[in-house]
DNA sequence: TTATTACTGCAAATCATTTGCAATAAGGGC
DNA sequence: GCCCTTATTGCAAATGATTTGCAGTAATAA
């Protein structure tokens, strides 16, 4: 069974809830993918096995597993309109999106926490989160357009 | 008369348009501002001098500086739905949100390009554009909270 | 096995932004 | 200064992503 599937039982175990089979889906689905998809992209997908399975449980099921934790969503400015969902990291960090073939890495630097110690210094702030996404062209959409 | 009217102004010469009292208080409205206003919040200051101007009138004139190069906009993920506008500055930089009070700083720092570089050696991708967003609390509103 | 009520599917609502259209008004030519 | 053309406006209706109310379905505790 996959790991989310377990993670998300725990949670219900704790503070109440039901495992639905459409639960379930949308967890194995999200956690085979290894791009950020949006929720349409994500009721696409799971419809193959659930062809009755609503839109609105997917954004519903999302919604759930934000608040628990397991998911995490972002905008892109690519399609600036579209939230996008992955599984939650459990440590900071930051994204690169290929804009050709969409794929996206999460990364982390030191040198993130350098430019905040820098910015609180310069401007007396005080810094409680940062946001980073690189946009450009993977390794290997790179080479196939050689 | 404002800078951003001069330079609009100088734009209609070049491709063609009209200088209407709407544009013109939406430009020296848009220059004052040093928060960056969603366009119900600039239609809402818009408002006061001209009643009648409609909030249509506020986004067309908003895509049309921003197709000129006059205006950048933002989503930040404080209102993960609203675009917010700027006149947009001639160089690149990255952006801190005061979460309080809403003040919106600009600024650059030489080690983002190092973040880019690192992670394009890393991954072996090539960076087109990065978008930085610091959250958190500006020097005014930290001694205030004391 | 049943009873309770959380979850689902569906349709309608919401919210920011966009668009079609008829009315208005820039600004070039007289 | 006045007229004419047509870019721009105001308004209302459309759009597109996400949310919500509600009645029916199904998970789980007893």
């Amino acid at each position: 069974m996959s790991n989310l599937v377990e993670e998300a039982i725990d949670l219900l175990q704790v503070y109440g809830g039901r495992m639905t089979d459409q639960r379930r889906l949308i967890l194995e689905t999200l956690e085979t993918l290894d791009s950020h998809p949006s929720a349409e992209e994500l009721h696409f997908i799971v419809r193959e096995q659930d062809p009755k399975i609503h839109l609105s449980t997917i954004y519903r099921t999302l919604r759930w597993l934000e608040q628990e934790g397991l998911v995490s969503s972002r905008w892109f400015e690519e399609d600036r309109r579209q939230e996008r969902f992955d599984p939650a990291l459990p440590i900071e960090h930051h994204h690169f999106l290929c804009t050709q073939c969409k794929k996206v890495i999460e990364f982390d630097d030191p040198m993130v926490r350098s430019i905040m110690d820098r910015f609180e210094e310069a401007f007396e702030a005080q810094i409680k989160e940062t946001t980073i996404v690189l946009y450009g062209i993977c390794s290997k959409c790179k080479k196939k357009s050689k």
